[in-house]
DNA sequence: ATGACGGTAGCATACCGA
């Protein structure tokens, strides 16, 4: 089975990009983050003209998850549990392909940083952590399942000084805080799976370039979107790349795409 | 320290992002 995963900013900007990968890739399962749309406007009927249905967690304007797949999608989950959200970040469905059920989760993490014009507003990063902590507590009580989980998304952590194009310059950056890294890896130690680190661990791995400055021609990027897996989808894991096409297409996501395929 | 650049809401410019 081929998963992937696409913070594709903004579903509606972004729907040829998407329906031009989906029909040269086939994945079997698609999650996609900040798709800025609430269901009214969601493009349902161009996604099952490609053959996928989709299941979302909408929110005008900002943030907002999906997941896409040609089987039949069962939602689990609509935000964390036990989490009071007023964002649209967390979607997980049970999915059945070939006889093997899996659960698969939409992640949309905060970035964490200040307003630009409020450097020391510490609010966003504060329900950074929050909502870290509500993973990890959600995280942990998937693994009793005993069944192929795949936590994938836009996590907004970048783990080590290889996964940024400068950490000198992130050092006190939200994404790159300790505290941060800190319980990104509790998640790991708990048995998730890096799954592109697991089969790469020495390329760069890049997931997102800005759209500013010359950010993508100088391979300015940093990686922050993840598949982590459970051990019984680890297990199965073939494959994991990451596919810079659609960075590199038209009026691009400043995202590209993470893939994987599991046996 | 700021803004680059792009998206949305909504119609000028503010907010958000990583």
């Amino acid at each position: 089975m081929i998963i992937a995963t696409y913070n594709v900013n903004s579903i509606n900007a972004r729907l040829d990009n998407l329906l031009e990968w989906l029909n040269k890739n086939q994945p079997d399962v698609i999650l996609l983050q900040e798709i800025k749309t609430e269901f009214n406007d969601f493009p349902f009927f161009e996604l099952q003209a490609a053959g996928y249905e989709a299941k979302i967690l909408g929110q005008k304007s900002y943030n907002g998850v999906a997941i896409l797949s040609r089987q039949k999608i069962k939602i689990r989950e609509e935000g964390l549990p036990d989490f009071e959200d007023e964002n649209a970040r967390y979607l997980e469905a049970e999915i059945e392909i070939g006889k093997q059920k899996y659960v698969v989760a939409s992640i949309y993490l905060p970035n964490g940083n200040p307003p630009y014009n409020n450097p020391d507003d510490d609010t966003k990063y504060v329900y950074k952590l929050k909502w870290m902590e509500a993973l990890y507590n959600h995280a942990r009580k998937l693994l009793d399942l005993r069944l192929p989980v795949i936590l994938g998304g836009d996590f907004n952590v970048i783990m080590t000084e290889h996964d940024v194009y400068s950490p000198d310059e992130y050092r006190g950056n939200a994404l790159f805080r300790k505290e941060v890294k800190q319980r990104l890896a509790a998640l790991m130690y708990l048995g998730f799976y890096d799954a592109f680190r697991c089969l790469h661990p020495n390329e760069a791995g890049y997931t997102f370039w800005d759209y500013a400055g010359a950010a993508l021609q100088n391979d300015l990027g940093m990686r922050i979107d993840y598949l982590l897996l459970s051990p019984d989808a680890a297990d199965r894991l073939n494959n994991c790349e990451v596919d810079k096409s659609p960075r590199l297409g038209i009026k691009p996501s400043d995202h590209t795409i993470l893939k994987a395929e599991l046996e």
